[in-house]
DNA sequence: TTTTAGCACTCTTTACATTCGACTGCTAAG
DNA sequence: CTTAGCAGTCGAATGTAAAGAGTGCTAAAA
């Protein structure tokens, strides 16, 4: 694999994400000036789909990308930095919007990211069971609701309602709020499980009409998956690829089903950003489609994942520039 | 408009909700057992397309209805009680889940009615301005983050987290309940909003550093447009109509702004349930669709609009008939 | 040895012509 | 008033031909 080759591979790629259309030998020798015949072109590019880098949907045809060209295309040739002033610009207005709540960033990230690359984006929050717990609190609405409050050290609040059938006093809510704390603060979210409900119900003198629902919905609350965001489905139908009725047809489906979605992007792995090309992923439905993830992190706390789908031949160096500065901006320059 | 005319009509709309291919004099004419020939019932079908109630997409092909036929199919020959046990049994099921709080039933539903009609579904909130404020929690996360909530009369709880540059004390949180709580129960939502503020900032003698975000996150969340809860798109997906990359483009379009539902939704008139028919709402990108939208309501407080979104063909006895059903069932029998 | 011009060959796309079939509309008979 | 029957219309499907875009290979040039 020579220079030569990698710089003929590099000008294929971008010019295939440019056009979605199969690259002829003429169209490199003409818009890229590499100073070779289409001739010699064309027998690199022979070569090349020897090698497994390059497809030909039929013998006359020009060349595509397979996923192994992307790959080595992604890993090897993405030219770095590809924003404008302009966007960058864009970015850091959107970034500075004052935030009250972390939900919020994550919306606004997603959002900006979505409108910068044109491709779809999708962001779950952290993964429940790297979180502990900083404070729990209770407020009594009414006389039979009590809203419980979780608070975890990356910042995310969870909360939820539940319904009693009798009435529950201010002093009860006292107890469970001390108790509660007592036990669970700085453990994870795990530790609210059967045994500490025994505990507690060892530990007050209530009946377990009280604290089996609050068990229950704190468990079921904590079990639930995280939020799930989707910005800008539609820019995808402008795509030309778009116009197969089965692409189409995944694409919605897999943002509709987001377990899809969750599996990807919950299973980074260390580095910050990860790219699945098509078939690199072992989902069928996903085979026509990259993803590219980020871990989103805002002065070092987990805020999630945020991912962008788009079609195989997305703009990579665009994508990763976009998400890197972001990235760069949210954890202080 | 005889009665003859009706009945073909009827057996029309029928067969073309069936189909969706253009419905044709002998197809009606075998299938239904109407007892007149194909020819009688082609002279009818011209008198019904000179009438307006169907169309022919070309000089020799079947009829299909227009809007002004599916009208009157709607508002005079939909046949009612169109479930069979199994969906009954189906919906009392899912009906019978407990819940905790109003939102999880609008999620039931929502998704029982994408469910058992094949279609998307999709739910916003009660408006805003319906709603009386019946009491105001403030709670304290740490020091600089205070948690505000407001429950309605109808249940909705709305809760918001305001960011603070200084410490908050529990005085100070003391305080701003009772002051809020005196001033807003009982009165719309509305009632947040500048004469409040100043007047507050008389009686306290805290800094407007804390009043103002206060207030501020109050009208933010107060204006902001209720949940919107969307399920089933991707079963659209599987439709006839969906061959054409237009209509799916719409689709997802409609679905993607969620201005348009919104609108919809929430002008429902009077009746409990709204029936509109492609090109009757004057949004273009809905002319190839129909919605239905009925008020959700629970032991007869407000809960919002579910509607339910298909094709201008949809099957309208099913949706009606599980609409009423669900609305009987939510309300005690 | 590497590059390149040139040409034969392949395969897709588009256009056009033809056929086939499903309807309708109308007329005339029942 | 109903209906059988038939001419006429249009779309969908099929076949064929020509055009166009690309490749692979060969042989000459650098």
């Amino acid at each position: 694999m020579d220079d030569r080759k990698k710089r003929i591979l590099q000008a294929i790629v971008d010019e295939y994400i440019n056009t979605a259309e199969p690259v002829s030998s003429g169209s490199i020798a003409r818009r890229y000036n590499l100073d070779y015949s289409s001739a010699t072109i064309r027998n690199e590019m022979a070569e090349l789909e020897r090698c497994g880098y390059l497809d030909k949907p039929h013998t006359s045809s020009g060349r595509v990308p397979s996923a192994l060209g992307y790959r080595l295309y992604v890993n090897e040739l993405l030219k770095d930095d590809d924003i404008s002033i302009e966007e960058i610009k864009y970015i850091q207005s959107k970034l500075e919007t004052r935030v009250n709540e972390i939900e919020e960033l994550t919306r606004i990230t997603t959002s900006t990211l979505s409108e910068i690359t044109h491709y779809t984006t999708v962001a779950v929050g952290p993964r429940n069971n790297m979180q502990k717990i900083e404070e729990v609190k209770f407020v009594l609405l009414g006389k039979r609701n009590l809203m419980a409050i979780i608070l975890t050290d990356s910042g995310i609040i969870k909360e939820t309602i539940i319904k009693f059938d009798e009435d529950i006093t201010e002093e009860q809510v006292n107890t469970l709020t001390f108790i509660f704390n007592n036990k669970l603060k700085g453990k994870p979210l795990e530790a609210i499980d059967k045994p500490l409900e025994e505990y507690i119900f060892s530990q007050m003198n209530y009946s377990l009409n009280v604290i089996k629902p609050i068990m229950q919905q704190l468990k079921k609350v904590i079990s639930e998956e995280t939020e799930y965001l989707l910005e800008g489905a539609n820019k995808a139908f402008d795509l030309p690829e778009f116009k197969s009725l089965e692409v189409a047809k995944n694409f919605i489906n897999i943002l509709d089903t987001k377990e899809i979605m969750m599996d990807l992007l919950n299973t980074g792995f260390a580095n910050d950003i990860n790219v699945y090309i098509g078939e690199e992923t072992e989902n069928e439905k996903l085979k026509d489609f990259s993803i590219v993830t980020f871990k989103h992190k805002y002065k070092d706390k987990d805020l999630g994942t945020i991912g962008i789908i788009g079609p195989k031949r997305m703009d990579y160096s665009k994508v990763i520039s976009v998400m890197k500065y972001i990235s760069k901006k949210l954890n202080g320059e």
